[in-house]
DNA sequence: GTCTATACATGGATAGAC
DNA sequence: GTCTATCCATGTATAGAC
């Protein structure tokens, strides 16, 4: 049992909550310090700038991705593991209206340092690759459609599901994300 | 000709463009008052307050949009609209690493105002609305291809826009946002 | 490690002179 | 309309005691 977790851990937890919701540029060390119950100089003490926070919160958020599809058994049918896909992708609109973090992040790349742009192109290319060979497997089955290479299906099939999340949550809706996922389903 | 420029049209542009390159958390009456070249007072004058401002920078952005949609020649294929609606899209990009301004208020739409809410969510269904009638241009011209409704596609289409110009940015490559534009192509 | 205290810059906003 | 002056809150960050 992991139970208690270290202050270092609750304000990684929470900045990396923080930020998708508001974004790089709309939470503040403040904010960390109200929700973890210490002053904001201990958090210094933990991640001495802003910067170093947001490095480690890509770098953990994408573990705790990688980790989640290493966990999809790789004897599913394809259209099962797009529906897993998708359903993860989702799952943290209804927690509480946030986004996946690095397609935040990606909207604030203008004002994050290099380091951090690496940590999320590489979010994005791992994402990438796992869905092209999902999509390769499915239409191989005949359970998914993808028109072209797979790797170029794949970047557009991420990239309508990081503006499917935008979009589910600016109307209040989860429909967006479904449309999505059908468009890449065989007809029945 | 309308070479000069009132102070609040300077602004106002100003704003549109830092918004879509920083988003709105990241910039500054301050950002604006030196680009400008007046006061921060004096904005103040024409926008009270910042949530006026992007109320205002949105409607004159959608107004833009919304003209440029209406100047597409409607006796057009529907390939070539659809590729004229992408270039559009993605010129932004290359002029300074800009992208959509409604695309980047939806990231940061947990930080505003209901009616920016609104009108974003507005902009979102104008251009949902005219794919669709280019997608089912499309699909009876043959030019294009369209799984399920018009309607849907155009939600997963415009979605796809929205992440692949994010996407083209964060690796500094516009071929994220061809590779959507083939994917509605019909094969020759 | 966590605190108090504080520095110092930034940011939104207003009052009132011109 | 635009300015100066100013307010006050916020935000990042650091020094040094405990």
């Amino acid at each position: 049992m992991n139970t208690k977790l270290t202050v270092r851990e609750q304000v990684l937890d929470h900045a990396i909550t923080l930020m998708m919701l508001r974004g790089y540029n709309g939470f503040s060390y403040r904010d960390l310090s109200e929700l973890v119950g210490v002053k904001t100089s201990s958090i210094h003490y933990y991640f001495p700038s802003k910067d170093d926070l947001v490095l480690e919160a890509v770098k953990q958020y994408s573990d705790e991705v990688v980790q989640a599809l290493q966990a999809v058994d790789p004897a599913l049918p394809a259209d099962q593991k797009l529906a897993m896909y998708t359903r993860f992708f989702g799952k943290t609109l209804g927690d509480g209206n946030q986004i996946c973090l690095c397609g935040m992040l990606a909207a604030d790349i203008e004002t994050l340092p290099e380091a951090v742009r690496e940590a999320v192109q590489a979010f994005f290319r791992t994402n990438e690759t796992w869905l092209a060979k999902v999509l390769a497997q499915g239409v191989k089955e005949g359970t998914l459609v993808a028109r072209g290479k797979p790797e170029s299906a794949a970047r557009t099939l991420f990239a309508a599901l990081q503006g499917s999340v935008l979009a589910s949550r600016l109307f209040h809706t989860k429909t967006r994300l479904e449309d999505v996922e059908a468009m890449w389903k065989a007809a029945p």
